[in-house]
This record gives C-alpha cells, sequence and structure tokens, in this order.
DNA sequence: TAGACGTAGA
DNA sequence: TCTACGTCTA
C-alpha cells in the first residue's frame, strides 16, 4: 500500500500482516496503520464519540507490564515524556478515545523496539481489546491513565 | 541517488541540479543535500575547523531580505523560533560554521516555501558565498547574527 | 494553535 | 544529552 488512505479504520487494515515491520513512524502514517508521526495513541471519531484506533508501543513512557499477548499502556499527557512540570493526565484526546474503547473496539498495536545500531523497528502486532483502565499515581505523583490491553486473537481462535 | 552518502560535502552534490525540488527535510538528507532534519544550517569539520555546507531558509525565521540572488540569513539558537525565553544567540555550531565560512567555501541554499495546500516545498537554489555577517537587536532586545549570503554562478559566469 | 512513545547530528 | 527554519492530526 503506497497511497495515503485519508480514511481512518478500526480493526485489521488491508494488506498489513501480524509480524510486518517497519523502521519509521512515518512509515505508519503512509499505510494507514497508525497515523499521529509521534502521539502513541491514534483515534477517531465514530458516530459523535472519540474511539482508539492503534497505539504504539515504544517503551518512550517508563511503562508497562507487557508480554507476548497483553500489555499495560500508559495514558498520554501530563508532561510524562520530557519529565518537566508534571501535571496530572487528562481524561481527553487519546486517553478519553481509549477508555470509549473499553471492552467495544479492537485497537491495533504497534510494539517498537530500539536496535542494537541505535535504530528503532515498529512491529505490528496485530488487534488487542481494551479490557479496563485505571488511575495511580506516578512516582512524581501525578495521576496518569493505565489501559489493559489484552490480544484479541487468542478470543478468536476459540470460535468469537 | 538513493543510497546515504554519510559522507558530508563542501559545493555541488552530484546529481541534484539547481531547482531540483523536495517535498520533505528527509529527502535533503537522503541525497546528501542538508542532513539535519531540522536544524536550519549543516556543517562539518573540515580539518579542525567548522564550516557550513548548506542552509535551508523556509522562513521559519522572521527573517531575511530574499532576491533572486541573495538573501539574509538569521543564525540559529537565542529560542528565536519558539519565541520562549528569547536569549542572545552564540557563536557557536552553525553560526560559527558560517561565520568561518565567509568569503572562504560554497555553501548550499536550499529554499522552503509553503504551498497552497498547505504542504511544504523546498527547492534547491544552488550555490551561495558568504559574503559578511554582523549582529543586530531581534524585537526582543537580543542579539541575534546575520548572514548575508549572495549567489556564486554569477560571479562564476563572470569568468571566475 | 498546540500536542505528540520522532529523528538526525553534534 | 541536547538542539533543531519538522510533520501530522485534532
Amino acid at each position: 500500500v503506497f497511497v495515503k488512505s485519508g480514511k481512518q479504520i478500526i480493526g485489521a487494515v488491508p494488506g498489513v500482516d501480524v509480524g510486518d515491520k517497519f523502521q519509521y513512524r512515518v512509515e505508519l502514517n503512509i499505510i494507514g496503520l497508525h497515523r499521529p508521526t509521534q502521539g502513541g495513541i491514534d483515534y477517531g471519531n465514530f458516530g459523535g464519540k472519540l474511539l482508539a484506533t492503534s497505539i504504539v508501543a515504544s517503551g518512550g513512557y517508563a511503562d508497562d507490564v507487557h508480554n507476548k499477548n497483553s500489555l499495560i499502556y500508559t495514558g498520554q499527557g501530563g508532561n510524562v515524556m520530557n519529565r518537566k512540570d508534571p501535571e496530572d493526565q487528562k481524561l481527553e484526546r487519546g486517553n478519553l478515545a481509549l477508555k470509549n474503547s473499553v471492552q467495544k473496539n479492537p485497537v491495533r498495536v504497534i510494539r517498537g523496539s530500539n536496535m542494537l545500531n541505535g535504530s528503532r523497528t515498529y512491529v505490528y502486532d496485530g488487534l488487542y481489546l481494551v479490557e479496563k483502565y485505571w488511575q495511580e499515581r506516578g512516582p512524581h505523583g501525578k495521576l496518569v491513565f493505565k489501559f489493559q490491553m489484552n490480544r484479541l486473537e487468542d478470543i478468536n481462535l476459540l470460535g468469537n
């Protein structure tokens, strides 16, 4: 797929298979897998409601328990990245979209990792469901959102 | 040219002609025309001395008198871009390299402009010489560097 | 206009 | 580690 779709897709993107690898975030944008070039949460307005369509877990945040079939994703905002002037994360934008997606729609997960040579690789890891979300206090004492994500394929294999 | 050169070139880049157009800064990096993906001044260490090799004039700074064959380029630093906490620009990095290049080596000039549809275009505008530089005070009262750049081709045509 | 798990180079 | 005339979307 070399042409930007322009339309936001929930679920699998045609032509993209689990395990497909990419080097740059902009590639994810071009094929419509994850549009923000920096943001970790992609979402859209569906029937007047924000729903999450994909997330990138690159390890940029000091998150999370990552297993092969589940992960805990940290919400955005609150200056968690730059660590300057930390604030409570708000239930808006991507965080709101993930909350609205709980137990509802599939969310594409892209896992990013750092290579030995210093470059990065992004791997499409398939569809997940946001099982639940909660707030907790980070090391700085401010509130952050956490989203429990579980792989959907396993459920499908059981005969969904 | 699809392979990153890796080596820093002073003067014309083989295969790139004056007037060649590009859409993204990363393209300039790939062909070795201008390596920084954001920075306006590219430079290298040549014999222990920093020399400028190329600049991008996108209008990001509130510069400059731009004619077809000359322009006045504003130095970098001092928070001129984001306008927060302005400071005096320092004679270091790109600014130092441009200063060292005065009346010395050719500098590639790429002109950026905003398209009607909101996208950008970068046009390679050929080789220029840094005629002179000076400091002046910006609207915020802080010192900024200015570099007078004149097109080199005209001189060549006269039989340099 | 502002926010975002970017990217390359010094 | 930090700077930089980025780039996309809301």
